[in-house]
DNA sequence: GATGGACTTGAACGATCGTTCAAGCTAAAA
DNA sequence: TTTTAGCTTGAACGATCGTTCAAGTCCATC
């Protein structure tokens, strides 16, 4: 629990999340966490528990970090601006090293067993958080004029997380990021309506 | 390979794609599918090759399964509607056991890890296949007048497909048949302009 | 320099993985 | 009834899985 280890918790935390974002809770094994993190099992175990309790803080991690990109967003753009650039960082950009296209929170849920129920519960939460976190820029971008105040927001933020889910996934099965973004505008378009 | 074999092919075929179609092609032990199909390894060996032979049947015969059911779908409806009447089978009904409302090959491509290429390219290649069937009754809807003729067909079944995953996974986080309903709807409504 | 406590190490565990194969079974042919 | 060919069986293989733990290392304190 020191921060004061040999490994900084937090650096640990991270690596370990990329690893697993890349190749799902299943198919990466502790020997790969042990190469990728340089530790030792006694070492992990004694930090996480076990494998799952490691990956549970990659999930944790991986949310912190999509909620601040979101919120980074905000920061630079008016609220609808901002879920767009949103979508587009998330599904396109690959400037920093995104290991898969895919959300992470979604290929845990495509992934795992029902054997896994607590991950699953889980990432289902985390999701949830997302999606209420979209509803609330939207009745922001109601307030500020920018869509119409007659939409159902809860109604339009579950069809923006359906969206993504979607436009995640497409780009993983097609790397033509031309037709990803044209989707992505697609998708802007039609909330409009 | 004879069809006289105490089990018939297609039938085993048929039980191994529900149980991978449920748990993923690394959940599924070979256990698993000793006990769901009731077949030995050596039998199960002589016969598929390997877990990954029996893997590669059981796309196939999802995605055949698949092709017939959008194509039952054109029988009794306008390109359109059969289009929006399949979105709706696939993602909401289950009077069939349907173990999960996630696409089998969007599963695939979503839980492997880059060793299984040779998997990966082939359920890339079954989509792309799926992308195509949506182009062409999308090109007969505009033939029958059922779709604005200056739409791009091409581009129009890409915004499918890319929906049609998005709603099928976030059928998934969300038990409200309803809202679900209600997604499809606005899917189909978006296409309209 | 000796002591004590915290962290790390890596060999080893039992379980399970995908896979193999010699032996057994079954039913048609001779 | 005997032979034969093909399918089925299940014990067993080596590899790898997640996990444990006794021993070792490190460093602050006395």
């Amino acid at each position: 629990m020191a921060n004061t280890a040999k490994h900084n918790r937090d650096e640990v935390i991270q690596k370990a999340t990329m690893l697993f974002w890349e190749k799902g809770f299943h198919s990466t094994s502790m020997r790969d966490l042990q190469d990728r993190i340089d530790m030792r099992p006694g070492s992990i175990y004694a930090a996480f528990g076990s494998k799952e309790g490691l990956f549970k803080e990659a999930l944790k991690f991986y949310v912190e970090n999509s909620f601040e990109k979101l919120e980074g967003c905000t920061k630079e753009y008016s609220p609808l601006r901002a879920l767009k650039q949103f979508f587009v960082s998330v599904v396109i950009c690959n400037d920093e090293q995104r290991p898969t296209e895919v959300c992470m929170l979604v290929k845990t849920l495509t992934e795992l067993p029902p054997e896994n129920a607590e991950l699953i519960e889980e990432a289902k939460g985390y999701l949830k958080g997302m999606e209420d976190l979209f509803a609330s820029l939207l009745t922001q971008a109601q307030e500020e004029g920018e869509l119409d105040s007659s939409k159902d927001t809860r109604r339009l933020a579950r069809y923006l997380q359906m969206q993504l889910m979607g436009l995640r996934t497409y780009a993983r099965t097609n790397a033509d990021k031309e037709s990803v973004k044209q989707l992505i505008d697609d998708v802007f378009e039609s909330i409009r309506f």
